[in-house]
DNA sequence: GTCTATACGCAGATAGAC
DNA sequence: GTCTATCTGCGTATAGAC
């Protein structure tokens, strides 16, 4: 919980612009009309833009790592831990719809940054990698192919979202969001099919 | 063919900035710098900023809007329309790996621009979708489930690249493009696993 | 066509009153 | 803590010489 409502209501704004404008595209001046107060103040409480930035990321895309360690319950079967991932992956999406987009801006943005910042969130790929192929018994490029399919299939409708509501639903926002419903069901089943040959 | 060797100097270097750092994160100096010319040339040639993106960014996503006609050609199958599909589409991407995270970018910059250019482009979502539901005889949320799918599975592999290829090929860059090329033989097969059932 | 020099505006950041 | 006013630097764009 933060100090006081004023940092409170900086940080719900510069959440906002971030997360739809990007580190590049979003303005100071916009951040201190969305959160009501003056642009002095930014400056009063978080010093730089840099350093707002960084604050709002590391948040934002915290939420995600843990989840990855779904794939690691070993008190799981395969088909529960991928159900289990993909859809509480998608929750957290559906909270946090331009999570993907930012995340893969900065992808492009900074990568060396990024990677620090997965490792002191407690991301260990060759952990996780390891640990499903004693489970599964497949090449490790299977393997990866995997993950990256997985990952790839939740994130994608949300970092495309705009463009995928006008073209498949109108712009019917409610329509969006009971096929991201439905989704969350059908994905799983989707990939677990593919596993089978 | 352009008219003479600047502006195909001033393109190329444009293409490569704005593809790497989005219409916001590139700079008039460092496509000017690139290009080997002086910034004023720039605005000779092209007037703004806006202009020469404008230009790029329709030259580049034009590439892939054609490849979603594949899925209307009736003298193949579904299998072969999917197969062919998934290959054209990554090799388009292989020659332009960081047009999905430009293509994403733009899609949250500024979505109605994009959709005139895409109808513009000769796209057109109901004729692929009416066209698909004949062949399949599923319901219409499965079909664009399944396009949804199909697209995102080919673009996120580029969209995050700087990341995955640091996570699971250690960034060695030549261990990514063999995983690539793998991919666009194992992925319809993907695909098409989760149909049977 | 290509350059140098410069105008102009905007965004990030600071000074200082209250 | 919060404001107004202001500085500074940068980025786009233009003027004008060659």
């Amino acid at each position: 919980m933060p100090k006081n409502l004023t940092e409170q209501k900086i940080l719900d704004a510069a959440h906002k612009l971030f997360t739809h404008k990007g580190m590049n595209g979003a303005r100071m001046q916009e951040i201190a009309d969305e959160a009501g107060i003056n642009k002095a103040l930014l400056h009063y409480y978080f010093r730089s833009k840099d350093k707002l930035f960084e604050r709002i990321f590391i948040e934002s895309f915290s939420q995600l790592v843990p989840k990855l360690n779904i794939l690691l319950d070993n008190k799981k079967t395969l088909d529960e831990k991928i159900k289990m991932f993909v859809n509480e992956y998608i929750i957290v999406l559906q909270h946090n719809s331009f999570l993907p987009l930012f995340i893969l801006q900065e992808i492009q943005r900074d990568p060396e940054n990024l990677y620090e910042k997965l490792s002191s969130a407690g991301f260990d790929s060759k952990v996780i990698l390891n640990n499903l192929q004693t489970g599964m018994d497949l090449p490790v490029l299977q393997i990866k192919n995997l993950m990256i399919n997985i990952i790839g299939l939740c994130v994608f409708p949300f970092a495309a979202k705009p463009l995928l509501n006008h073209v498949f639903f109108d712009n019917d926002e409610e329509a969006y969001c009971d096929f991201l419903e439905e989704r969350k069901k059908s994905l799983p089943e989707f990939i677990l099919n593919c596993l089978k040959y």
